[in-house]
DNA sequence: TCAAAAGTGTTTCGAATACACCCATGT
DNA sequence: ACATGGGTGTATTCGAAACACTTTTGA
């Protein structure tokens, strides 16, 4: 049995590392008249992700009512904390699928990989970040078309270097914006087109 | 300043009523160890709503903690509480304008309407649902082939006699479900037809 | 016979996918 | 040369929207 005070805010955290999706899972208790956002800054640090929202209100297993946020950090940044893979989470298991499935969902509609890459990249980088959070394979080629296309990636200077293998340099680009937007609308029942 | 007591549940119900969207917004104090579905039925008739979901949690302009929910009421049957049309509510009106957006997303990739629509109903009906939830027009005839071909409706027995003023008598429908589910993928970054 | 409402047939459109081919580099 | 990874050009697919036309009724 919870009592009054047990208001707690559970951070859960995604960034990609290597070709695999980890996640930091952390609790802090909501103190008295305290904003929500302030303990999720105990639980986790918030400065270093690049994105933040919230996911739900439930009751935990222990009694206790917490407030749920997933949070994603830029890949290839060092940040504090335990990082394990997604696969390998007990605990809080529910909400770590609820984040990976919030996560999935946005990348398809909005431009939320802007918060999972890193500022510059190649297509081939994007394309792992993608392939990581999905969990299925991407095409190269139509992940740069449906994001140029859509106006969420633009070119950036320079070239990345070839590796020992050859091949052709590959261009960079980065997320024209850095704030979540929503890039394509539901497909069906839109307005009519000529009024 | 709030106090340890504080947190709350606001109920946001939703329905269409003539060609226009009502709602009644209710809130109710959580009471300790109580989960929040709880409070929430002191907030709305739960029992007479054919959806229910969680919205947010927010600290409301009080101060008080809170949690959301929307509720979605068929048309055409009587519910008790003060229905009001949405452009008039002022109060809480944040939170009736995210249970609207909700209900919006959720009419172009899921099954929502069977919340909205009477048990079974003509196509032009229906239309008129969507039209009020979604606040632009909508083609009768694309509706209705958008949603048999996803096998969101299904033919019902019968037909609606026409009015005075003549006209071919309409087909009655039904949803095929009564529980909310997602009936279209989202369009873009699907795994690959052929493995 | 005509107007009104419902419903079907067919065309158009656009975004995404699939696939063939060309480009630039290291060995 | 040729292998390798990067990128573009083009064709196909498919769901949705648009629009023309047929069906069925009341007056």
């Amino acid at each position: 049995m919870r009592d009054s005070t047990s208001h707690a805010v559970v951070g859960v955290a995604l960034r990609v590392r290597d070709t695999r999706l980890e996640v930091q899972v952390e609790r802090a208790p909501l103190r008295r008249g305290e904003p929500l956002e302030a303990a999720l800054g105990r639980a986790l640090d918030v400065a270093a992700l690049a994105h933040v929202e919230q996911l739900e209100t439930l009751v935990l297993p222990d009694g206790a009512l917490a407030t749920a946020y997933l949070g994603l950090a830029h890949s290839g940044e060092a940040l504090p904390g335990e990082w394990r893979r997604v696969e390998e989470v007990t605990e809080h298991a529910g909400l770590v699928a609820a984040a990976q499935a919030r996560l999935r969902a946005k990348l398809s509609y909005t431009n939320i990989g802007f918060a999972l890459a890193p500022a510059t990249f190649t297509i081939s980088e994007l394309r792992e970040v993608y392939v990581a959070a999905l969990g299925h394979d991407v095409s190269a080629t139509n992940l740069q078309r449906v994001l140029l296309r859509r106006g969420v990636l633009e070119p950036a200077e320079g070239h990345r270097a070839p590796g020992r293998t050859g091949g052709r340099p590959a261009a960079l680009f980065r997320f024209v914006s850095n704030r979540l937007e929503v890039t394509d609308e539901f497909a069906a029942l839109r307005p009519p087109h000529r009024p």
